[in-house]
DNA sequence: TTCTATGCAAATTCTTTGCATATCT
DNA sequence: AGATATGCAAAGAATTTGCATAGAA
């Protein structure tokens, strides 16, 4: 079930194709590293990854095919309340969109999804009689981890 | 009941003398721009803004002192999910934090403050078990009236 | 075959920094 | 007086763009 396997498409390159823009070897090996990170990349951490796959990739590509994914609105961009510095992070937009909520003492960050993520957004929406497409929820503070080992 | 009344000094010059930062003119005539403003202003704007106020204001100065008023929580920064572009927005941060929801047609924002809010930040920390100092909710949609309108 | 995407390098834009001087407290 | 902030200019990052070529549909 690997990630190649022209049978299992990832989401992202089904997504491209349904909006008939181009697959091509570049923009497969970005898409790899998107899929496949366990963590949240920036431009810099893309790229060299996507070299690895194939080694022409351009940084120059990854910021356009970055920028094609997010009209897509196939992955969301992050900046982690700069809390990591001023760079820009990238996530897949898989199983719904969800919050970020990062400890300040350690850096680690939490992903709230499902229930209670939906529940806020409808109620913003209802509040303010907006159709809501999308968000970016992220929080900062101090996780029990934390909390705890004072 | 002017902001420059001594006796009644801003949010912003009293959260800097509370945190023993310098009151300069330049950071004055920075804050009166940030407490005037009616929508959200990025850097250039400000700059611009803050020159009719002190010919000298530098840009650089501008950075530094956005950045220290960020540090001490004073005022939040934005990016409005770059609907209006990849520049950094800035506001004060008075009355508590609130979401930012954007059309993304006529590009409006509104601002959703109050228990709508807090009982959805609460729920978030619930859910964690963070403690949550502080966050950025922004969203992306289409507002009644462009809804209306089609 | 036709249209889109890419690499590359240069140009832009955004932000930060060193340092001598000016300014607050 | 003593510490901090400023202007300026230059450096540093981050991101975008023009253009000839390569590659997908």
């Amino acid at each position: 079930m690997s990630h190649r396997d022209p049978a299992h498409a990832s989401i992202l390159i089904e997504g491209m194709r349904k909006n008939r823009v181009r697959v091509t070897s570049p923009r497969r090996a970005i898409v790899q590293v998107l899929e496949e990170a366990e963590d949240h990349l920036d431009v810099e951490e893309i790229t060299e990854r996507a070299k690895k796959i194939d080694a022409s990739v351009h940084r120059a590509t990854v910021y356009r095919t970055l920028d094609m994914l997010k009209r897509l609105h196939l992955v969301d961009e992050l900046d982690l309340l700069h809390l990591r510095g001023d760079r820009h992070y990238y996530e897949v937009r898989s199983g719904g969109q969800h919050a970020h909520v990062i400890c300040t003492r350690c850096g680690k960050v939490v992903e709230p999804r499902g229930e209670i993520m939906a529940s806020c957004i409808d109620r913003l929406a209802e509040a303010t009689g907006h159709r809501i497409d999308f968000y970016r929820l992220e929080a900062g503070g101090v996780c029990p981890d934390c909390e705890a080992s004072d």
